[in-house]
DNA sequence: GACAGCCTACTAGGCATGTAGTAATATTCC
DNA sequence: GGAATATTACTACATGCCTAGTAGGCTGTC
């Protein structure tokens, strides 16, 4: 499972996203939905590149049927974001997820109720998986 | 305070997690208290490059008076392990601390009860800020 | 059928990082 | 005081990542 995930780095996560949130997309597409950084954007070609190297470390998958190339996720998002922060978390916290939590309440002004709402979606995401019903409607930008 | 934190790469994190652990110590000693890596260990000399960009970076003092110089963290621990959290937070969750959390709890298996936990130590430390006995009054940096 | 425009493939260079070797220097012991 | 040992500074090298340019092919239009 984790042992096949490619290494993602971090400008290929910034395209991964872009298609994560369009579904799939063509490299103007990606580079025009690409969140402008501030103040500036990566070349278009920049863009094919990275998509190229994605596609070959098998994070996307390509239609050459269609002539702009399409490409496609192959890699759920939840499994690369928990990738990283599963190495994240060994890296940098040994493995210690309360201190984790710990930092990220003091740093990133957590509530104790915040936790609450957390804690609360646990148990439900808990009882999905005991009792699956199809899932609750994910909602979705609309994006041309 | 934090703007002025020089970044800290994986390597030199290695490092300081030792020192931060000995108090302080020499590159041998630093060398020989680094958690060999399940079959390698750096050389000599590369733990002393590191230590020493360390030094120039700031992360460390060093005492030139001993003779082994003997090396110092200059940061505490709580300071670098939160930028690198909050740069992570921003980088792959986009600042999602919810998403952070749930993801965390998907892969590291916590449970309901284990948040509790966090959040009982998140609310005794707030306590314990709004009444600091002894220590002066930490300010808070003001958020835009 | 030729031309213009967009798209892909190939290639290259610059930068940060991690690792380590060599020569010079200080310390200690005899 | 001199030799053996340990430590430091300087430098180099390999790798990975990011960015971008150029050449050539495909598509649609006139």
């Amino acid at each position: 499972m984790d042992d096949s995930m490619p290494h993602i780095t971090g400008a290929e996560l910034r395209i991964m996203k872009v298609l994560w949130e369009l579904g799939r997309g063509t490299v103007r597409q990606v580079l025009d939905a690409l969140p402008a950084h501030q103040d500036e954007r990566p070349a278009y070609t920049t863009v094919m590149t990275i998509m190229k190297q994605l596609a070959e470390k098998g994070a996307l998958t390509v239609d050459r049927e269609r002539q702009p190339f399409v490409y496609v996720p192959a890699l759920p998002r939840d499994q690369v974001l928990g990738s990283r922060l599963a190495q994240f978390l060994h890296t940098v916290f040994d493995g210690q997820v309360e201190d984790l939590v710990l930092h990220l309440a003091k740093q990133a002004h957590i509530s104790p109720e915040d936790l609450r709402r957390i804690e609360a979606k646990i148990r439900a995401r808990e009882q999905a998986e005991r009792q699956p019903r199809g899932r609750p409607a994910k909602r979705k930008k609309g994006k041309p």
